[in-house]
DNA sequence: GGCCAGGCTAGCA
DNA sequence: TGCTAGCATGGC
């Protein structure tokens, strides 16, 4: 089956993998050829894979995914929204860059990155322990860890012949033991936050669907009671899960690191300076977060 | 080999 | 309340 949405413009979807590609992902297969994406998503017990493209009209991009036959209505409606979800489609980035053109600084990265949106991740589980995992590491490494984990659990799904894995259940994580992530150069420490939080969510005494009726600091302060979540996940958890529009985690090194660039500072601005900052840039402050990781790109 | 990476916890004043 | 050592590992 193939569904079509046409996106809110400016709407760049070429650029907006140009982060999925600079730090590929077991999850995440991205063809350069056609820029089509392909990742096995979650739907309620389903794992479904699904190819997105965009295809160039004249008046704006069209967005086309390609999923297997045979869903419910109720299931197409979830897919719709969840794709509608991941990949932004309704947001309209005129308020955002009506705000930051106010700001002469940030004319040349609205330029260069106009019509780019966040990609969100497929549902709250697996972005909370993506998250958690790149704690206090390079991406890259992260991105491994999170790979050898998708290869010791996980389902996968065969799709136009070629394998598809998915991002594991908490159930399916809740079943691990420490060491078993251990012996995939997890520390100690993590294997504990991330097979805990699965097995807290399996086990019923998380919600985290209970969160999509929370304010952002409502959120916050309910993830930051839990072991392994300070404010920089559940920042991160909201901007990258939750799709919240005005989050700035401000400790964040890549934040750090951008703001530096961009104001052409000679030393790394602190967590206070950035939010104060960042005040300006309310209600975008996601949005401003993911430019100026968008920015660092080509240091990477 | 040293330093850093899209931080967090526990322990201490 | 605020500060800091320790954590653990790969990559440059």
């Amino acid at each position: 089956m193939v569904t079509c949405v046409e996106p809110k413009r400016p709407y760049d979807f070429r650029q907006m993998l140009q982060r999925p590609l600079s730090r590929p992902s077991k999850g995440m297969v991205i063809n350069r050829e056609d820029y089509s994406l392909t990742k096995a998503v979650r739907l309620a017990s389903k794992v479904l894979p699904v190819t997105v493209s965009a295809v160039d009209q004249a008046d704006g991009a069209i967005l086309r995914y390609e999923y297997p036959d045979g869903l419910t209505p109720d299931e197409q409606e979830a897919l719709n929204a969840r794709i509608g979800h991941m990949f932004s489609t309704s947001v309209d980035l005129g308020g955002f860059y009506a705000v930051m053109l106010n700001n002469p600084r940030w004319s040349g990265i609205i330029r260069r990155f106009y019509g780019v949106r966040p990609l969100h991740d497929d549902n709250l589980f697996e972005c909370l322990i993506k998250v958690i995992v790149g704690q206090q590491m390079t991406v890259r490494f992260a991105a491994t860890l999170i790979g050898r984990l998708m290869d010791l659990v996980g389902d996968a799904v065969t799709w136009h012949g070629a394998r598809i894995p998915a991002f594991p259940s908490p159930e399916q994580v809740a079943a691990l033991s420490y060491e078993q992530l251990t012996s995939l150069s997890f520390s100690r420490r993590k294997a504990e936050y991330v097979i805990d939080m699965a097995r807290r969510i399996s086990e019923g005494r998380l919600d985290l669907d209970a969160l999509w009726a929370m304010s952002d600091e409502m959120v916050i302060d309910q993830l930051t009671l839990l072991r392994g979540i300070g404010r920089w996940t559940a920042e991160c958890f909201l901007l990258f899960g939750m799709g919240r529009k005005d989050v700035m985690p401000a400790a964040d090194i890549g934040v750090q690191n951008g703001i530096q660039l961009l104001f052409n500072r000679t030393v790394r601005p602190g967590e206070a300076e950035i939010r104060e900052l960042a005040q300006d840039w309310r209600p975008w402050r996601s949005y401003a977060t993911y430019y100026l990781w968008q920015s660092l790109i080509d240091f990477a």
